[in-house]
RNA sequence: GCCUCUGUAGCUCAGUGGACAGAGCACCGGUCUUCUAAACCGUUGGUCGCAGGUUCGAGUCCUGCCAGGGGCGCCA
């Protein structure tokens, strides 16, 4: 289906062009036009404020304004155009072409708004990552949501997405992951074991060496951390990869940090470093001053390797090897994204937590010094998160503590057990991944009219009522008369038709949350017109029941389609 | 100190340089004899953190302050 407001900034920009040809405007490159839905109803559907090209036309806007109506080409959508002060050119969507919409929303059905902007492209969104040394935290689970909905826009519109899980099991913290485990696996054995500070202190690695000693009994007691680490790796996959597919995610790809030392990726990416004059060996960086040479001389350090990242606007150059001749998280991490833009994602998102902000910007260094343009590379940074709850005596929010009490919220498997799956997507959505992310976790529990999950939900749980019902009764929609329906089911369809643009914003502006809003602000439009329209009822004549059955046939199909584009269900009764 | 995000109704938050700043919750008052009332209708509520600037036009862009979060490692 077409975007209108992209159908009439083509027609204004023609319609320019013409009274340029006509020499009634002069000659000047045509601006971006931006055509949006005004606030207000009565300035039409569509809107285009003509005051931009005062300067450019040298001629006061209302007058271009008006020059631009006459010259207009004819649009299928619209039958009137308005010039209203002081220079906006508002258009009105005809109600014959959003009655032929009823029919052209249910053909498409889940390839509803499915656009071409990435026809014949891929792309790539890289979320979560997490380390496999625990289950999915409510912070993951942020950036867990925000990346799968983003893939699910990619592809919308049009784009083949890859889903990408990037994690590391060689560092420091999975030998202690593994020699937690083996602690508490002596400890199953019945040995007087202490964790000391540093270790694992979490409870599930006591399930973990429970299955153990039920499984291997005591034949494992003289086995060494790394057999641990590789059992306790597993089975935390095992768990995240279950906890995410709870809220309807999955990965196509789990890339192995490891797998860069094998194939020996990250030496070439250094040595290409190095072959483009952006590294160095040294003790110390080389813009460092006295004190910083003084602490560095101090610790003893032998000469590590550098990059020399102050070259693209770094603060500071940064280790890429590290004295000991071990690579910094940095250097994997560099050459990670050189295989990626590699691999030719004409789009590659990645999902960060704002504490990766300074390491994105050196990743984006590390590439420019490959050679290459990191400009396919988009990463969305998303706040911290905790849950909340209200604590009425103090009158304010706090945050729930990490605990295993019943009750409180550590991770993505209690939010789930605690709200749903979909309240979890739904929440995690509906905020600008840049602001700070307050999880209520009352109001979520709550399933209540103030509930926005339920809200929206309820409207396709209401077509699917209807057409229940209808089916007992034997009420079909053949040989609809479109032309009975009235305002109120257009009025729906106008708000409907903005889907378009708001999956095109969303994909282009990387915002995925606007989804969640639009779907709010729908089933706001669509709750009071149901409570009018009704179909199964003796006062509506027949034709005109079959007429709003349809009708509510095409607010099905919308619904569907913006509930799956958040991953969330679209329950056929509540 | 530097970088970055945030500051909009009592609370949680939307808001493409455009028209009279929006929604949910909370508060108050109404609405089920017909497809589920997890809904609908109505009322109340604003110096858009502060001060300048740019612009025909600023919640939105720029500068400076104030407040809060995050980051500034030879950790990952």
């Amino acid at each position: 289906m077409k975007l209108l407001n992209k159908e009439l900034e083509k027609a204004i920009a023609t319609a320019i062009r013409r009274a340029q040809a006509a020499a009634e405007l002069p000659e000047f490159e045509i601006p971006y036009i931006p055509v949006s839905p005004p606030r207000r109803a009565d300035q039409g559907d569509l809107s285009y404020p003509a005051m931009g090209l005062a300067k450019l036309a040298r001629r006061k806007p209302i007058e271009i304004a008006n020059l631009i109506k006459e010259r207009l080409p004819a649009l299928e959508f619209s039958c009137a155009v308005e010039v209203a002060p002081p220079g906006f050119i508002n258009c009105r969507i005809a109600d014959d072409y959003l009655r032929r919409q009823v029919d052209n929303i249910i053909a498409e059905g889940e390839a509803l708004f499915q656009l071409d902007i990435g026809a014949g492209k891929t792309a790539q969104v890289e979320f979560v990552s997490a380390n496999p040394s625990g289950p999915v935290t409510i912070g993951h689970a942020r950036g867990a949501v925000i990346g799968d909905a983003m893939a699910r826009l990619l592809e919308a519109a049009g784009y083949a997405v890859q889903r990408e899980y990037y994690y590391n099991n060689a560092g420091e913290q999975m030998v202690k992951l593994g020699e937690s485990l083996r602690l508490r696996y002596l400890q199953q054995l019945g040995e007087l074991v202490d964790l000391q500070a540093g270790y694992y202190q979490g409870e599930y690695l006591v399930d973990v060496a429970a299955e153990l000693a039920a499984e291997r009994g005591d034949s494992l007691r003289d086995s060494g951390w790394d057999y641990f680490r590789d059992a306790a790796e597993a089975r935390m996959f095992d768990w995240i990869k279950r906890s995410l597919a709870s809220i309807d995610i999955a990965h196509d790809a789990f890339y192995n940090e490891t797998s860069l030392f094998e194939s020996g990726k990250i030496w070439r990416a250094l040595d290409t470093m190095r072959d483009n004059g952006h590294i160095y060996e040294s003790a110390y960086w080389a813009g460092a001053d006295a004190d910083e040479i003084a602490d560095v001389s101090a610790k003893g350090y032998q000469p590590a390797t550098w990059f020399r990242s102050t070259t693209f606007g770094d603060e500071k150059d940064r280790v890429m090897v590290k004295s000991d001749g071990v690579p910094t998280y940095t250097l994997p991490d560099i050459a990670y994204h050189r295989d990626k833009l590699e691999r030719g994602y004409a789009v590659a998102v990645n999902v960060l937590g704002t504490d990766h902000f300074s390491q994105a910007q050196v990743v984006k260094h590390g590439l420019r010094a490959l050679g290459l343009d990191p400009a396919p590379i988009h990463v969305i940074f998303n706040q911290m998160v905790r849950a909340v709850r209200w604590n009425e005596e103090r009158g304010e929010y706090e945050a729930v503590k990490q605990s295993k009490r019943a009750g409180d919220f550590d991770t993505l498997d209690d939010l789930v057990e605690m709200t749903s799956a979909d309240a979890v997507r739904y929440h995690m959505l509906a905020r600008s991944p840049n602001s700070q992310l307050d999880f209520d976790v009352d109001q979520v529990v709550r399933q209540s009219n103030e509930n926005p999950v339920y809200y929206i939900q309820n409207a396709y749980v209401r077509c699917a009522g209807i057409f229940r019902e209808a089916r007992e009764r034997g009420l079909d929609e053949a040989g609809a008369d479109l032309g009975l329906l009235r305002a109120d089911e257009l009025q729906f369809i106008r708000k409907a038709l903005e889907l378009g643009n708001v999956i095109e914003q969303a994909v282009v502006n990387y915002e995925p949350h606007k989804l969640a809003f639009f779907a709010h602000e729908l089933a706001a439009v669509f709750h009071p017109i149901y409570d009018r329209v009704r179909v199964l009822h003796s006062e509506v004549p027949l034709d005109t029941a079959k007429a709003r059955l349809r009708y509510y046939r095409a607010a099905a199909v919308v619904f569907h389609r913006l509930l799956r584009l958040m991953g969330m269900s679209a329950p056929e009764r509540m």
